[in-house]
DNA sequence: AACTATTTATAAGA
DNA sequence: TTCTTATAAATAGTT
């Protein structure tokens, strides 16, 4: 198709703004792993989207657990993510 | 200059990995941004350098504060982000 | 840090 | 939602 160019802002139709939120979040999650690999960082990346559905990643090698938990608002979930020797802890509570 | 493509695994020379570092930790942080802002998504992102240092962002609508303490060990940093209304709260500790 | 040849991501369409 | 493809954006190697 004949992509453009589109402005940094809330997308206002709800069907593109999830089909935007899909592709982009496999991208960033892509380019998050493919960093901590090459230069060896550590990154924790967590993503909610609008509905309060949890993406997550984080790079291995100090990860124990990561498990989530969706609350009764769908917008106030629960995400722990408890990294190896309590070097590392990532945690998103409601 | 005559880009090719490289393979995603641990780059060998400490110079190159520092520069790819630089540029494609630019080039996630601005992905993030750019996630939450299309999607309304909300956004948790941290990334510590193989030298330890501490790159974050979080969308920013539920923020209160966020700061960070670099310990002794450089590979131990703790990072506290807190979100409003106890929402949401982004937990690094050594 | 800046340049640019390429690769990669992705907006729109199917 | 998955595939396609034109185009924008990112970036690897160079300077």
């Amino acid at each position: 198709g004949k992509r453009e160019r589109i402005a940094i802002r809330r997308i206002e139709n709800l069907a593109a703004r999830q089909v935007t939120f899909s592709k982009r979040r496999r991208g960033l999650f892509k380019k998050a792993e493919e960093l901590s690999i090459l230069c060896d960082a550590e990154v924790g990346l967590a993503v909610f989207s609008a509905t309060g559905k949890l993406f997550q990643f984080a790079s291995s090698r100090y990860i124990i657990s990561m498990h989530s938990y969706q609350l009764i608002s769908p917008r106030s979930p629960t995400f722990v993510c408890t990294f190896n020797l309590t070097r590392f802890l990532f945690y998103l509570v409601s």
